[in-house]
DNA sequence: CTGAAAGCGCTAACAA
DNA sequence: TTGTTAGCGCTTTCAG
């Protein structure tokens, strides 16, 4: 079944079918009408890539979200799509495992449906512009911004929190509870990432609160999963690291650390307070509930849509929000 | 940049380039090597729409997931995408809403992309012959079977665990430790799907246990949401329901039970004891780690990529396999 | 307002 | 082993 089979079957050209499907002005009311019915009685539905080829521009974003089962990720897509159907875009979603090479895959996904832009959802820092170059059309980072890789900030667009100050905000306020022993468990110190950067904000506010930062207090497990975090703060405390705080640099990470506290005979808060960044659903469900610094994950995922759109229509490039993380109490921290 | 581009490059035609590009054979060995270089430093990639348009034979798959948030589902996609790359077959993504008609959707993906056979993971029990006709190719459900719409059993096939076996196996659990004011915690004692099936499973294992069931142990929040299912808890618990364990009908209702009943000043599992079904991975975390029934998630993903390919190349339809889902022990259940 | 016809970029016979 | 060519199903001028 095709679209000529259906301008057959109405007495019209296929031209007037291309028409109507595309919502296009200059076919008589009864016409639309007979065409549509058609169309509803057979089922019919156009080939998608016919379409894509013929069209002269596309108008099509692609989304390429980097760790396919984060949550965090997960909870911004829908509202990215969202969006972006109603700015009247059509959207490419590909996920890629962790290990994979987002920028390639963006590059790839461009080419290969005429995209007009590309919003990456999570992703590494340190890229060369060589790199960045591949990919031929705008891009937004959304949840990061390259710092690291020597790309040029016109080269690229951006919509997150400040990692550093959100690290900050974190690990002051465990600070403004009176807790002077506050560890940090993150994937790595210098990991040209997130992890450094709230690294970076760990260490300020520590300086600022004037508390000491000793190897036992900082906790890194490799990687981003909660299994590594769990195993690096169970290793950690059963080697006799002392804290009354811990900092997970994200709720994942947070959650993980809890768990292997209490694993080791750690109540929570009583004994070891706990604090993570993102604001996951799920922090809300943990018991305790975990303190947590809220990413707008709404605003990020619209904003993430409405920047490239703009870049789009031919506003400049370069575009870099920083939107702010909120303290969101839970039952993990005690309150002296 | 277009295959005429890199053939004129290359000095030869289209179709090498095409056969290089498909690996095809045919195509001397030296002459492949070059049109592989000038692809590679061109970073030439074929437009997708115009291959699917011109290749007689598409093999792809589509892939619909209801319940875009839901980690059960999540943890299964890359499995599936994986078995399907390994068996070559390409994939097409499409994640809806809970609201939004699965069926629909996977018809219009198929004929879209002129897809071979779609996966459904997780949809709705209730459809009519009708309704399965409107996708016109082979289909697998994976973690639901259809029972309730009057689908023939030979127009699909599925794959997917006895809902009321397991169902009654976690409530029987719950009796062999003791317990007798068993509660269950589900969306809809007949929504016509996965909830009204383990909801018969509860009702077997409670009369074979010789449990009375009551209207104050039935606890009916209306939907699979966490945020549904803790008010639910929390009300009845306030309202004076009285039980010693509960059932949630998944994991995310479990875990939201455990909240409520946290929230209540109830310990978990001294004062009640908490089971669930899926075993996503987020259980292992929580504190106390929930005992639930795990469902074989990798085997399910892979046999449904399994089942469509071999209905595929011409195996008959109507495949229909249950899996067994396995007790994960954890701590939510007192042991008498 | 409507239709005819020229491609979009690629694959797949078919010839050479 | 390679090249020529006819579409795949649709959009989009351009005439009418």
């Amino acid at each position: 079944m095709t679209i000529k089979d259906i301008a057959a079957k109405c007495g019209v050209s296929v031209s007037t079918v291309s028409r109507v499907l595309n919502n296009q002005p200059y076919v008589k009311q009864d016409v639309r009408e007979k065409v549509l019915k058609v169309i509803e009685e057979e089922h019919f539905v156009p080939h998608e890539g016919a379409a894509s080829l013929a069209r002269t521009q596309e108008d099509s974003i692609g989304v390429v979200i980097r760790g396919i089962k984060n949550p965090f990720f997960n909870e911004m897509v829908s509202t990215i799509l969202k969006r972006a159907h109603e700015l009247g875009y059509n959207t490419y979603l590909q996920q890629i495992r962790v290990g994979e090479d987002e920028i390639a895959e963006a590059a790839s996904l461009a080419k290969s449906h005429k995209l007009k832009g590309v919003i990456l959802l999570g992703g590494n820092f340190d890229r060369t512009p060589e790199e960045m170059k591949q990919i031929d059309v705008p891009v937004v980072c959304c949840t990061f911004s390259n710092i690291f890789g020597g790309v040029s900030s016109k080269d690229f667009s951006s919509v997150c929190i400040d990692d550093e100050d959100t690290a900050y905000k974190a690990v002051t306020y465990l600070a403004s509870q009176g807790h002077k022993k506050i560890a940090i468990v993150l994937p790595s110190v210098e990991d040209k990432s997130i992890s450094e950067l709230r690294y970076k904000g760990y260490c300020k506010a520590m300086e600022k609160s004037g508390l000491d930062v000793y190897d036992d207090l900082i906790i890194s497990t490799g990687d981003y999963s909660m299994e590594a975090a769990y195993s690096g703060v169970k290793e950690a405390v059963e080697n006799g690291a002392d804290f009354t705080a811990a900092f997970g640099i994200s709720d994942l990470i947070a959650l993980a650390t809890m768990k292997a506290l209490s694993d080791c005979g750690k109540k929570i808060p009583e004994d070891v307070s706990v604090v993570g960044i993102d604001g996951i659903d799920m922090t809300s469900y943990f018991i305790p509930t975990l303190t947590t610094l809220v990413q707008p994950r709404d605003l990020m995922a619209n904003r993430a849509v409405e920047i490239i759109a703009q870049i789009i229509e031919g506003e400049e490039n370069g575009v870099h929000e920083i939107v702010d993380a909120e303290l969101r109490i839970g039952e993990s921290v005690r309150i002296l």
